[in-house]
RNA sequence: GGUCGCGUGGCCGAGUGGCUAGGCACAGGUCUGCAAAACCUCCUACAGCGGUUCGACUCCGCUCGCGACCUCCA
C-alpha cells in the first residue's frame, strides 16, 4: 500500500506518516466536556477522527484509540470567582454532579452509534485520572517550571518559553503574548498573564474537589489530555487531534507540561480539524447560534427545515475536506441527503448486478472505472481527501446505473472491473467513510404486505385500472413509501 | 490591536501553473399509462487591481470583503 501523507500542524505542511511502532498508531483525540448537550459543531472531529481511525487500520496499523471525557469541567472565566461548570449547570439543574455527567455522557455517546463512529479503544475520564495529573503537576513544580500560590498551581510559560518553542503550534510568539493578553481580573496570583492553572483551589462553594498536596482543589484546564495521554499512549506517541479552536491554549499548553515533564515533546503528528460555521460564524456557545444534535436529528429547531438523520450529516462532513470550513445550511444539508441517497442507492444496485465473466466489451469504459477505482487510494493517502474520494464515486455511480438501466451492457466491463468496482464502494463508502443506509432493514411483515399492495397494483394495472394503482402508489407515497416501477417490469420501494 | 487563514459558477464544495472535480438546483431530451427513479445534454466559475510567466483560478504584491485564534470553546 502506498505511504499515508497527513497534514501536521506543528509543521503546517504534510508530512509521510511513519509511526512510532511500526504496526501500530497511538491516537489522542480531545473528547467532549459533558456539561452540556453537543452540537453540529462537535460531530466534526468525532467523525473526522473516526475516518482517521478506520483509514489507519484499513492501512493495515493496530490503533489504540483513546478519546477522553471531560467531566471534571473547567474555569468558566479564568481569573474570575473561579467555577466548575459541572458544578455550577449541577446546582441550576438540582442534580448531583456525577448524574449530570452521566446524563450527558450517554447522550454523546448515543449521537456518536447514530453517527455511526467506532468506540475508541479507552475513554478515560478526568475525575478517573486526578492522581495522575496530580503527580504530573508534582512533576513538574520539582522540574522547577510551576509555582504554588494561595492552594493553585501554575505553570511557568515565561521560563519554558526561555528554552523551548512556546506557541510553535499555534503559530504564537511568546513576546506579543506578554503583551497583548487580555487584562483579567484577578490575575496577580501568577507570575505573568501567559501562566496557566495546572491546579485550582476549590472556593468553599464548589461541589467537585479532589485533596492534593496544596489543599482541597481541582485539576486545571490542560493537564488531563497531558496526564491521560501519556499513561495511555506513551510519553510520545503518534497524533493527536482535536479542533482547530484547541490549538491555543489547550494544545499548546499541552505540549508546554508533557515537554517539561518528560523531557521532550508528546506528538509527532497534530491534527486539526476546522470549524463549522453557520451564516459564515463558527457554531459555538459564545455566538449563541448553536444546534444540539438532538434538535437536528429531529428538526426542532427555528433555523431547520427538516430533520436531517445522522448519516446524512456524517456524509455533509466527509464531502468536505476536514481542513476546510464547512458552512451549515438546510440547502446544503438537503443536497447532501439527496447526493448520499443516490450514492448509496448506486451501491445497492451494483450488489444486485449480475457480473459479467469475462473480458470488457468497452476497453475505454473499463479503463475508466479501474483508474476511478484506484485513485481513490491516493485521495485518501493525500491527508484523507474524502471530497474526492466521493466525486470518484459519483463518476462511478451513473456506470452503475447505466448497466442496470440497459444504456451500457452488462459486458462492458470484465469480471475482474466488477470486482473491483464493488470492492471499491464496500471499502470507501462503507469501511472508511462508515456510512449506513438512511432506513433501517425492515420487518419480513412490513415486507409481506407491500408484496401483496404491490400484487394488487400489478393486476389493477395490468387491467388498465390505473386509478386503483395510483391510488395505492399515492396513498402509500403520503406515509412516506415509495413505490417505483423499474423497467424491467418489478417494483421496488423505499421507506424515508 | 496582534497572529493566522479564507474569498471558486444559483447554492454547497474539490483542485491545479496550461488538460478547466463532484454534488444539489435549473433547463432540454430519452424511457414511462402517469409518476418517481435512472440515463444523456446544457449551464464553464475562480473578489478587485497590478506583477512574474510563452501561459495563472493556481506564484508574488497591494486593495477590498469575510472568518478563526488571542477568553471556555470541536
Amino acid at each position: 500500500m502506498s505511504d499515508l501523507y497527513i497534514y501536521n500542524s506543528y509543521t503546517r505542511q504534510k508530512e509521510k506518516f511513519e509511526p512510532i511502532t511500526p504496526g501500530h498508531v497511538g491516537l489522542y483525540v480531545c473528547g467532549p466536556t459533558v456539561s452540556g448537550e453537543s452540537h453540529m459543531g462537535h460531530a466534526r472531529p468525532y467523525v473526522t477522527f473516526d475516518l482517521v481511525n478506520r483509514y489507519l487500520q484499513h492501512h493495515g496499523y493496530k490503533v489504540r484509540y483513546v478519546r477522553n471525557i471531560t467531566d471534571a469541567g473547567h474555569f468558566e472565566e479564568e481569573g474570575r470567582e473561579a467555577e466548575d461548570k459541572v458544578a455550577k449547570k449541577a446546582q441550576l439543574e438540582k442534580l448531583e454532579p456525577m448524574e449530570l455527567v452521566h446524563k450527558y455522557t450517554s447522550l454523546f455517546h448515543w449521537a456518536m452509534r447514530l453517527f455511526n463512529c467506532l468506540e475508541p479503544s479507552i475513554e478515560p475520564t478526568a475525575t478517573g485520572h486526578i492522581i495522575e495529573q496530580i503527580n504530573m503537576i508534582q512533576d513538574i513544580i520539582q522540574k522547577g517550571y510551576a509555582y504554588e500560590v494561595n492552594g493553585s498551581v501554575y505553570f511557568d510559560v515565561k521560563k519554558y518559553a526561555e528554552k523551548y518553542p512556546y506557541g510553535k503550534l499555534s503559530g504564537r510568539v511568546i513576546d506579543d503574548l506578554l503583551e497583548t493578553t487580555r487584562d483579567l481580573e484577578g490575575q496577580d496570583e501568577k507570575r505573568n498573564k501567559v501562566d496557566f492553572a495546572l491546579w485550582k483551589k476549590a472556593p468553599a462553594e464548589h461541589i467537585m474537589r479532589w485533596t492534593s498536596p496544596w489543599g482541597e482543589g481541582f485539576p486545571g484546564w490542560h493537564i488531563e489530555c497531558s496526564a491521560m495521554s501519556s499513561k495511555y499512549l506513551g510519553e510520545t506517541f503518534d497524533i493527536h487531534g482535536g479542533g482547530m479552536d484547541l490549538q491555543f491554549p489547550h494544545h499548546e499548553s499541552e505540549i508546554a507540561q508533557s515537554t517539561i515533564a518528560h523531557g521532550h515533546p508528546p506528538v509527532n503528528y497534530w491534527m486539526h480539524n476546522n470549524m463549522i460555521t453557520i451564516n459564515g460564524k463558527k457554531m459555538g456557545k459564545s455566538y449563541n447560534n448553536v444546534i444540539k444534535l438532538t434538535e437536528l436529528f429531529s428538526g426542532n429547531h427555528p433555523i431547520l427545515e427538516q430533520p436531517y438523520h445522522p448519516m446524512v450529516i456524517r456524509f455533509y462532513i466527509l464531502q468536505t475536506h476536514y481542513r476546510s470550513t464547512l458552512d451549515f445550511s438546510n440547502e446544503a444539508l438537503q443536497a447532501s441527503e439527496k447526493a448520499f441517497r443516490r450514492l448509496w442507492e448506486a451501491y445497492e444496485v451494483l450488489q444486485k448486478l449480475q457480473p459479467n465473466t469475462g473480458a470488457a466489451s468497452d476497453k475505454a469504459l473499463d479503463a475508466k472505472v479501474t483508474t476511478w477505482c484506484h485513485e481513490c487510494a491516493d485521495f485518501m493517502n493525500d491527508d484523507l481527501n474524502t471530497a474526492k474520494v466521493i466525486a470518484n464515486l459519483f463518476e462511478l455511480a451513473p456506470v452503475i446505473n447505466s448497466i442496470k438501466g440497459g444504456q451500457v451492457k452488462p459486458d462492458a466491463l470484465s469480471g475482474e472491473t466488477y470486482a473491483l468496482l464493488l470492492q471499491t464502494f464496500k471499502t470507501y463508502l462503507v469501511d472508511i467513510m462508515g456510512m449506513q443506509p438512511l432506513q433501517a432493514a425492515q420487518s419480513n411483515k412490513l415486507d409481506q404486505v407491500l408484496s401483496l399492495l404491490i400484487d394488487i397494483r400489478r393486476d389493477a394495472r395490468q387491467r388498465k385500472d390505473f386509478a386503483t394503482s395510483d391510488q395505492i402508489r399515492n396513498t402509500l407515497a403520503e406515509s412516506g413509501i415509495l413505490l417505483k416501477d423499474e423497467k424491467d417490469g418489478s417494483v421496488s420501494y423505499t421507506i424515508e
